[in-house]
DNA sequence: TAGTGGTCTAGACCACGGC
DNA sequence: CCGTGGTCTAGACCACTAC
């Protein structure tokens, strides 16, 4: 055994693999929410931290620096560092899809697929995905329920040049993108969204038991990898009374 | 004249006192803008980089992170970093007022004041703001137009014992932010948002100019300084016609 | 003046991918 | 193998704030 002053202060692990930057990271986390620092008061100094650590300056800023982009933590030059006093942490930039996000709030995602297959592209859906005039789509719509409660209707659309591959064991119910990070290594995605309103159609308002003309919402994504080919276009319709979207906003100098 | 052989490619300026990896960063930005960068092929090296800006490698990382993480550019360990083929550079974590945002747009905002006074706080605003039975508010209703079209009504509720001094000369056109941050050197602020749909009520319908019952975006922000106190809480109803929220969101790692 | 965070250097070693 | 980006070091100087 080896003797500690702080039980709970542990030497970083060098052999992990893991970067040192990120366990000073989860640790500062770890602090943060025990209630380790106060409200008020400056955490550690980065020279102390790094002292204590045995790292470098740099390398406690890295950590700190990812801190201070999610809001947990906020430096003053010449004054300190601090703790928000906001309870959050999560990264809203990320794209979450309905299972990840419905299973991060505690509940049961399901769905029911009401069609799926390849078939011509709408105007939108062909501009967006970039395609030429018989360039094929398979096509998916679901009804997604968060704990057998219909949410929301999601129509994908998914260019058959470049899945017909991915699509012959692809299970609607797993993850896209696990599934296109494992077949293709796409390692980055972006999604581009627009959310609008509107009322519900007659079948809309069928499928999600709600009254016709309800206020929904349309969201709108199309999803790119890296080098800028756009690979999904959604469509989806979730009801006003059962969704809403939560959000969080940084705002940094003047 | 000192020879150069791409008159583009001038010094850094290091008594300028803007950070080397800021410049570097814009830089970056306005190559890839002029289209001087291949689609599928590798940036210059960091290491390359550096070498003709002569700085060391550690700021043109610092540099090229920042492009990183609002998905202008993707770096491959081993391989080397692209442009990631995406067209807007905007960053959508940072809260920007009605005022910022239209302007931003191209778009020219104006504000007619409904009403504007110190009052009691209803109950959801009490809690919010974390006020107590007898505190009251300075509320301020305002119809937002953009280019003289009425977009949406803003209800904005602030503390009086923390900005009674604010508010003796504030100018309800001004900037609320800005005028936190000059008078009380707040650098950092976190809104918290949550969006919903609705149908206008008779009131809101004759403010805007819409059909009563119309599909609504409803927006509750309460925004937080950095010790975690909150200042703000606006309620605010958007037309569904003529507003939209436009996003982009960034998936990384399986 | 002393301490803080912010920037920057000139190296080092590593993991990874392509050749 | 070499070149790439990722991590890390042990310093340096600066700007800022508080005392």
């Amino acid at each position: 055994m080896i003797e500690k002053r702080k039980p709970l202060n542990l030497p970083l692990d060098r052999r992990s693999g893991v970067p040192l930057h990120l366990q000073i990271q989860q640790r500062l986390l770890a602090q943060i929410r025990s209630g380790e620092f106060m409200l008020g008061k400056p955490l550690p100094s980065i020279q102390q931290i790094a002292a204590s650590m045995g790292v470098s300056l740099m390398t406690v800023r890295q950590a700190m620096r990812a801190l201070n982009e999610i809001g947990v933590l906020y430096s003053r030059q010449g004054v300190g560092t601090f703790i928000s006093g906001i309870k959050m942490e999560r990264d809203f930039r990320q794209v979450l899809s309905f299972t990840e996000e419905t299973i991060a709030r505690g509940s049961t995602p399901t769905s029911k697929v009401i069609s799926f297959g390849a078939q011509q592209p709408t105007p939108n859906v062909q501009e967006a995905l970039n395609l030429g005039e018989k360039d094929l789509v398979y096509s998916l719509r679901r009804v997604r329920y968060r704990d057998d409660v219909p949410l929301g209707i999601e129509c994908s659309s998914l260019p058959v040049q470049l899945f017909s591959g991915l699509m012959e064991d692809f299970d609607p119910a797993d993850s896209l993108y696990i599934e296109l990070a494992r077949k293709y290594g796409v390692q980055f995605m972006v999604t581009d969204e627009v959310i609008e309103v509107g009322g519900a159609t007659a079948e809309e308002a069928h499928l999600l038991d709600i009254a016709p003309h309800s206020p929904v919402f349309h969201f709108t994504r199309i999803s790119y990898i890296e080098n800028g080919v756009p690979v999904e276009h959604v469509k989806s319709v979730y009801s006003g009374e059962r969704y809403k979207i939560v959000n969080r906003l940084m705002r940094t100098k003047h």
